[in-house]
DNA sequence: TTGTTTATAAACCTTTCGGTTGATTAATAA
DNA sequence: TTATTAATCAACCGAAAGGTTTATAAACAA
């Protein structure tokens, strides 16, 4: 489980792309050489490469060898480490908006509590 | 359910950043005004400002209106469709990392010649 | 009215990101 | 050996991110 920010930081970044989360996709079906992985885009080859190796930093995907090929595989480890982080995070209580009024109240009354950070 | 690639590429960005994570995470405990999430932070209140404005410009804040404080509220909503694109691509098959020459014999069929024998 | 609080806007700077092209490494095949 | 295939490295470029400071707006308090 990560709780890391710079993890978390590289993860999260890894997602924010379009041509990522696409080539997570696709690895979600099984793993795929960087030739298998760059043929459905109209990128160069080099660019795709440089993207693998942005999910490979994030550990987002691992990479083996094969001759000359370097398939690349998901890591489902750390998509889940994700939805962890992003699940301590969702907020279960519905009327916290419309208590909105009542709770600013309370919490302005004295200095604002030191937020807690993240865990 | 968003699955819209832009406000995927939106909402990942945002929370590729640790300070908004950190504001997320307050938010999780009720809302709070832009002072409020700026206080733990070193930097200006101006920089706290635009984080704001990225996680709402991404949808996983909202605000509302109280005297001259912008409240914000965290949308749980955007926050859950995260974890939905994650868990449709976090592969369930275990055994995809062990079984790879024999998959990439499959997948490599037409496109290259003979593959790696059994190791 | 004047002043205070809360927050944003605008201009600017530096670093990082995503892409390109050209050269290079590594393994294999002929 | 030479050639082919698979992939990365290196240098470069424009755009966007994340920060700053200064100035401005909007709501309230006196």
């Amino acid at each position: 489980m990560i709780s890391d920010d710079a993890a978390l930081d590289a993860a999260f970044l890894a997602l924010a792309d379009p041509v990522r989360r696409s080539i997570i996709a696709r690895l979600s079906r099984g793993p795929a050489t960087v030739n298998e992985l760059a043929e459905p885009f109209e990128i160069s080859k080099q660019a795709v490469s440089k993207h693998i190796q942005v999910l490979e930093q994030a550990e987002l995907v691992t990479r083996t060898r094969d001759a000359q090929r370097r398939p690349v595989h998901l890591n489902p480890a750390r998509l889940e480490a994700l939805t962890s982080w992003i699940d301590q995070h969702r907020l279960v209580r519905e009327e916290q908006f419309r208590s909105l009024d009542a709770v600013l109240e309370t919490s302005a009354g004295q200095a604002a509590p030191k937020a807690k950070e993240e865990q």
